[in-house]
DNA sequence: TCTGACTACTCAGATTCTTGACTATGGAGG
DNA sequence: CCTCCATAGTCAAGAATCTGAGTAGTCAGA
């Protein structure tokens, strides 16, 4: 029962369609909830029976229909009651991290590789995640937005982000790096062990 | 599937029962991946009827028996597999950044609260970590331990761990400050500031 | 005209995770 | 004696999540 709330967030921040949460959870909220379009649609109808949301349907001609949600007064009195309720702790997943736990039990190029990919992958991250945080200041700068900012609710959670994409980015070089060396190392395992990797 | 490897993987570092694991869950693996000790017990029963982990009985007295249980040379096959595998992307849920998303809507008073909690919950945990962490380096410092060490997988995934919750911590009493600058604001607004709608 | 991509959404089924029990023994504290 | 706590697990029900597919119209390109 916490999808729910994610979406309600979302939801503060204007009107959408599922198609367009399912879109956008990938940018804004999938920092601290993920979730695929099929929950998303599911929940929306919940919500919506439970009258936490009004969608209403939008006619498009050239293109389906769609339905557009916002968040009624008690969806803001249910958010209320969950904000005021004790947080569960939060917990990461993380099929990589699994792998950097094993690898010494098994061939460290692959792991290597998937460290260098995701390092990438979490570079662009920030990036889109640093772009929506000016987008979301404007022109102010950021002591002064968050002050005087009257909705700071998603710059907080996306700086929550940035600041992790950059951390696991800058783990994960440093770890592919330090089991390459150990790999070349291990390959030749003189006294020299300074040739560079090969590849 | 993938409880299954993170347990696999938290096996290579010995004999562990399925109580042992639920308890150390919370400090090692738990970085990266989350399980109730049920959820452990039923792995480890699917990991041995599949011939991953081979478990043996250790009869106790003055207390209940246990069994104990490591990983066959088919585990360290599967977690070679997976290893190889392409990682899924990782993901966080966090109930607490749902709240902070949603912060301009709600009460904010509770939400700062949380914050605080949260921030002295991951600077224990951090402490924790670093403490692990100087166990599993012994007397070795870090760089020398990462080059020569022959398990640092766990090493690694702590320091990752560490990393996120000091992060965790200083992001969490930021956000704190800067609500609870807002809030002493917006009870006692200066100069010509418009007045917020009440609690 | 056929293929594939995008919008927009729905359904069914399987797997995984959480909640909340319950069994059983031994020791400490009141 | 009774209760609480720790060890060491097991069971069952339900909620949440994931996998995979289906529907249906529009538009662009080969």
């Amino acid at each position: 029962m916490a999808l729910r709330h994610a979406v309600l967030a979302a939801l503060l921040d204007g009107e959408f369609s599922g198609y367009q949460l399912a879109k956008g959870f990938d940018i804004g909220v999938a920092n601290f909830w993920h979730a695929l379009p099929q929950q998303l649609y599911a929940e929306l109808s919940r919500l919506e029976s439970d009258g936490l949301v009004a969608g209403r349907e939008v006619v498009q001609d050239g293109r389906p229909n769609k339905r557009m949600f916002r968040v009624t007064d008690a969806g803001v009195a249910e958010l209320e009651r969950f904000a005021a309720a004790p947080a569960k702790p939060s917990f990461i997943r993380d099929d990589l991290l699994v792998k950097v736990q094993a690898v010494d039990g098994v061939d460290a190029a692959p792991v290597i590789a998937q460290l260098q990919e995701r390092a990438a992958v979490a570079e662009a991250k920030a990036e889109v995640l640093g772009k929506l945080l000016r987008r979301l200041r404007g022109d102010l700068d950021e002591a002064e937005f968050l002050l005087a900012g009257q909705r700071i609710g998603p710059y907080l959670t996306c700086q929550r982000g940035l600041a992790f994409e950059r951390e696991t980015r800058e783990w994960c070089l440093r770890t592919a790096e330090l089991l390459e060396r150990r790999e070349s190392a291990r390959r030749a395992p003189s006294g020299s062990a300074r040739r560079g990797q090969g590849g």
